[in-house]
DNA sequence: TTGTAGTTGTTAAATTTTTCACAAATTTAA
DNA sequence: TTAAATTTGTGAAAAATTTAACAACTACAA
């Protein structure tokens, strides 16, 4: 099968909460053209991503909103919970803690860890925080699919190689470094100053920025 | 001039930062190669991004760290101090006033505002907590460049008017919603819950993920 | 039932982005 | 001083992505 691009999957991502927000306003069908809209694309862009994967819509009709929102849950794997790890709770980790969007999409934080002494032991919103040199033993333990990592970069990559030890495929980095995984791993990296980074790009350069 | 495309600002953003680690090692020259092997790119792209923007290096020995760093600083807008508010200071809004790599970049968060009667005129990190009514007359005066919005999503679309008004460029949405700016302001939105969709995505489809 | 308007799914075209390939320039060694 | 080894900068080729166009199908009105 054809391999899909990131920004397919990103636009994906896009589609779905906008179906989940015409879902709870009770709109049943929705078209290419309208979802486009919204998102500001175009409805060949919306039908070319979904081609991707099947067929979904009504010719001369549109999409069931339901569905479509429903399938789309399918392909990005939202349609079912994970169990989510998080290693460090400053001040980041913290508020990836109470993120609201993340159990809204199925993504329940179950572990979390700390090398804090004053913070083991504590619970944090509903959980006790682990020693984080348990890390490797419960994590094996407790089935875990994806692990946050929120530490100071010092420490990225030892922890890094001690969840990939404990054999979990998904990680999502907020540490600012680079970290390094075997093959069939998978990480994704955030570094929120990148962000203000292309603001301040666009404020330096109007003319050339690309919208 | 050509138009930038996001992934070369992407890019120059993730050079920036690698030529960052290597000036504090002492190293100081660099080849498109070495570049590229640190950041799992290809030489040729390395030296492409760069070429939009002038020439940088010497042929036969590569780039003088620092001087490439600070083009392309320079190129990025980060050889500059911003000034930066931040509208809500809940669980992301707190994290983000902490966030060491903002000032690292020249990012400095100069005012921050909430509507929580309890959190005004408190000091957060040393920073007074403003009413959020107060938000258009005290951007006005304080000559701030960025805006962040850490608000819930039910009020963000308001907050960004009122940011729009007192006339502020530029954006960044952490919201989970979509918010309208008119021409001229830019805006850029993150979402946390849409990374781990790329991990679920991923894991549920091993085979076609593209790298 | 027929005709019209609307919308999808998909092939083809256009555009954008990435990679390739190499001349030009520089360094280093002899 | 010359030759060999590097490495940049860039035009051209290749690959990927987006957009356009349209046949096929559906809904709905007359």
């Amino acid at each position: 099968m054809k391999r899909i691009s990131l920004s397919t999957i990103y636009r994906l991502s896009i589609y779905h909460r906008s179906l989940q927000r015409r879902e709870e306003r009770g709109i049943q069908t929705i078209s290419s053209k309208e979802l486009a809209r919204e998102e500001k694309l175009t409805p060949a862009q919306v039908r070319k991503d979904l081609s991707f994967f099947g067929s979904f819509g009504t010719r001369g009709l549109g999409y069931s909103v339901k569905q479509l929102k429903d399938n789309i849950a399918g392909i990005l794997g939202i349609n079912r919970q994970w169990n989510v790890a998080l290693v460090g709770v400053g001040n980041v980790g913290s508020s990836l803690v109470s993120y609201k969007e993340f159990p809204k999409q199925g993504f329940n934080i179950k572990l979390i860890f700390d090398n804090d002494q004053r913070k083991i032991n504590k619970y944090h919103k509903e959980i006790l925080v682990s020693d984080a040199r348990e890390l490797k033993t419960k994590l094996k333990e407790s089935s875990i699919d994806i692990v946050i990592i929120a530490v100071p970069a010092s420490v990225a990559q030892e922890v890094v190689n001690q969840v990939v030890e404990a054999g979990v495929k998904a990680i999502l980095n907020f540490a600012p470094t680079n970290v390094v995984v075997p093959e069939g791993v998978i990480i994704r990296s955030v570094n929120m100053a990148i962000e203000l980074e292309h603001l301040s790009f666009a404020l330096v350069n109007k003319s050339l920025f690309k919208a």
